[in-house]
DNA sequence: TAATAATCGAGACGGTACGTCAAGTCTTCCG
DNA sequence: CGGAAGACTTGACGTACCGTCTCGATTATTA
């Protein structure tokens, strides 16, 4: 609720802002990241280059929010059902993004320029990853209160190990992320699905 | 068995060869992939760039090759002991390799650049991968005829969950990977391991 | 008299176009031009490659206006005298200019440019050859109204023979071209010099 | 007459020798100079380009021979007529040849880098200009004794003119030297052709 | 209303790397 | 030893992108 401070001069364009991100998500989704250079973002979003330095540091940052943004708006925690029912909805809504070229290629390359870029690499887990983490978080220990005997796991464990099948069959071995298989993932680790006679 | 098959002109130079993954590895350790230029490692490697194009097609086939070279070395799979703990130990390995900068670099550049060439994506399977795979599958199997009872999870699950789980924290949350957390993880996928009391 | 044209963006550095003339001058001079590298000028010049590139499509351009700079000004037609003494001053002065090194090197050197680079070869001749053309054929006029009937001969063709036997000799036999046998040459097309008794 | 002198081991391939001049000739009237690579000599004459350096000191050379090669069959001096028809003979020859582009590329490129290497600037002297003044002298002689009053110029002064009128043509200019202008340019520096009319 | 100040598009700038090409040398095996 | 084949070093090519900078022009707030 905080007034947006005053600055002296011409105020920055909005209409410039949403352009370059959306110029980013477009050229990224068709080209791939060797073919997203500043330059092509800043003819295709019809904007100065100046414009694009004046409010990200780099090009890896306005790709992290064009990311963001982007995925955000898909990733709303299920909010009906059991708990346990909303932990698997929401492995499979991550699942189901990830499959879409358009939301992977951001991500491997935040990952992969978040490697020497320590920055990026905090914002890349406090701005994606963190808030999976906490919802799943949140969940586990509700279905646990449901279950307390079920699954004894520690949760941090468990939220490793579902995510980390999921990134690494999308990122490594390339392997097809469909319901089911993601299905088979979550009754390895959880038991199998009680919805499902 | 086969004879070397005998191209005319001259050989390629096994010198060079060495020479250029040996700088390859060198320049990476020490700067990242951004400041791992061709014209660097020609450099380094006392070579012309011309050299290194007429073996490779990319800056990331020669990255490719030195990091297999390095790695394959030091992720034998471990002879002795049950076969329980033969797969623990390989997982132990590639932990403790992984989380040397010096293998992790230059992975997850690989990984990032698979994602947009397809023939590396490949080699990186066919070469890291598969090979790793392979030899969890075996001793999976065995460890299932140990122990029939205990772990009746398909063995390519668990080798996702696991091996999952560990590039997830190198890449994504950036958690240490020392024994102790690599113990926890098995333990919550195999059971507790049967050599601690 | 009309007002130079303003194009948007940043305009053009005067101060790095001299230093590219200067530069390209300079090593010419030095070296010949096979020595001649752009990546040479650029370093010399304290200036980008680009910059050499967004002003002139290829290095023969450069030199063609690195030479025409530097040559104008010392060709300066003579303004006293008769005629026939301007015209007799001119062939001397192209003689003197083009028995240095530092004319005659670039000179021929865009000469064979321009064999195989029409846009060279028009440049040339426009900027270089039509000049010293147009002011010889003033001169020759004036020359054959002061002796109607010396020399009856086609201007046009005049000038081919003296320039012709001048380059002849610079570029193909390597003659000397002293004082002394550029007056033997004027003397055999025009008659003996009647400044000397 | 004398025994060729011979050395030990396989005598060097006269059939070699003959395709590299033949393919040097064919891949510069096709394609120019810049077009004229020793790879691309090597691969159309079938031949390896050790080969080539074993005979040549460089480009330049093989070059040469291919010229003077070429042309010096068709540059045979005219045996029939007066000595002032012959000269006028010569040079309307050496006019017919050099407007020839595969005539005139080789020749134009040999005087460029004879500027900067001057084995090449001797042996072109030698061998293609010396040839050609040496039998215009005698010529001019003969037509002195016949004419002894018409044209007292110097025999050298006269050549240079006239070839270098050709030259300046063909090099710089850029005009034609289609027959009637050549004969324009003789009659100029000789008289009127007696011959016609 | 005028001055001030930060923005905007445009595009030039120095720098660095790219991947290609040619020159001339060297090294293999085969005649 | 000559020859074909082709790898080798050197060095230049012309292009692309990065992140910075300078223009004139625009659009706000402040005096």
């Amino acid at each position: 609720m905080r007034e947006q401070e005053q600055r002296p001069g011409r105020p920055r364009s909005e209409r410039a802002h949403r352009a370059i991100l959306q110029a980013a998500r477009a050229l990224l989704t068709d080209e791939g990241l060797p073919g997203l250079s500043v330059d092509a973002i800043a003819a295709h979003a019809g904007v100065s280059k100046n414009t694009i330095y004046r409010r990200w540091p780099n090009k890896a940052a306005v790709l992290m929010d064009a990311f963001t943004e982007a995925t955000s708006a898909k990733l709303e925690p299920p909010r009906e059902g059991t708990a346990l029912m909303r932990f698997r909805g929401q492995v499979h809504r991550v699942a189901q993004l990830m499959s879409e070229p358009a939301a992977r290629r951001p991500f491997v390359a935040l990952v992969a320029a978040s490697q020497h870029d320590p920055e990026l690499a905090t914002a890349l887990r406090e701005r994606f990853v963190a808030t999976r983490r906490a919802v799943a978080m949140g969940i586990i220990k509700e279905v646990q209160q449901e279950h307390p005997t079920a699954s004894p796991m520690d949760p941090d464990v468990l939220i490793d190990l579902v995510y980390g099948a999921l990134y690494y069959r999308l990122l490594i071995t390339g392997q097809d992320l469909d319901a089911a298989s993601v299905d088979k993932l979550l009754d390895a680790v959880l038991g199998p699905n009680p919805e499902n006679t």
